[in-house]
DNA sequence: TATATTACGGATAATACGAGTCTATGATAT
DNA sequence: ATATCATAGACTCGTATTATCCGTAATATA
């Protein structure tokens, strides 16, 4: 039970990024060195950034990565779902249906975690930044 | 990133207790078949909480497990911990220090879950438990 | 047009961890 | 003495994470 490495590096990208001139391209080299990531491996991340909607891509040279429009609402939750998937944190074989209570509590537990996670822009802690990540 | 299934047997052997007469002492069989689990691997999740100090043990013929007298107090959060440890869910290489607000985003999120969890007691749920597990 | 640069995708490997089994040992009631 | 029951260690197995390798496509620039 813990938060996967590519969740880590999703988030120091994204904030990387968010901290950077907003329509400059900047490549994975620059960001994978930053987090002593190899490129490839965090190419794929990206890459998943990319199809949630989070990021714009641009091949080629002087190619790279860029936040998209939306950039403003996004939270730590959605990045953390882009990377891990939605899936409940709390599952059960034989399912008594949704009137159990050890369900409700685990699952308003997360829910109070995602409550907290949706809350944090990251353009809000972009601002906050002090210095590197 | 997903609560084991150890803690899933954990929670529902400490429920099923909870609801049974308090003097008496349950073999790992009838817990074990009940949930579907093989009585040596569930065993060595009893273990775990009996060393936690949540529930005694009894060694020999018709012996068993049984609460401990401080059973009212335990909550969703102690089990949780007995089982899946208590170390923070994100961890980063490259700390830089406690006033990095990744951090305190990610740790202030848990806790929020950590919080609800301490909340729900087990003997509470217990009362409220309406059929089987 | 040719070339360098860069992102993307699939296959594959290495590692870690969760889940579970097997077996031996020790304690205890009858 | 024997059957029952918990405990502990070694061990296996499966799967997800982490990571590498390589080929392809897209794009800027000379
Ligand atoms: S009692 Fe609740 S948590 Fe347990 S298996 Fe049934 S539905 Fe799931
Ligand atoms: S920026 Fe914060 S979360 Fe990232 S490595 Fe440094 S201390 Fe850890």
């Amino acid at each position: 039970m813990k938060f996967s490495k590519a969740t880590n590096y999703a988030l120091h990208t994204m904030l990387f990024l968010a901290a950077s001139p907003q329509h400059k391209l900047i490549g994975v080299q620059q960001l994978a060195e930053r987090q002593q990531v190899s490129t490839t491996y965090l190419s794929k991340i990206l890459t998943k950034l990319v199809k949630a909607g989070m990021i714009e891509s641009t091949s080629g040279a002087n190619g790279g990565y860029r936040l998209k429009r939306n950039f403003e609402e996004i939270s730590f939750l959605d990045v953390i779902h882009a990377i891990e998937g939605t899936a409940s944190l709390f599952e059960c074989e034989m399912n008594h249906g949704p009137e159990c209570l050890i369900q409700q509590v685990m699952v308003s537990a997360e829910m109070k975690m995602e409550e907290h996670l949706r809350n944090q822009k990251l353009s809000e802690l972009a601002k906050q930044m002090p210095v590197v990540l």
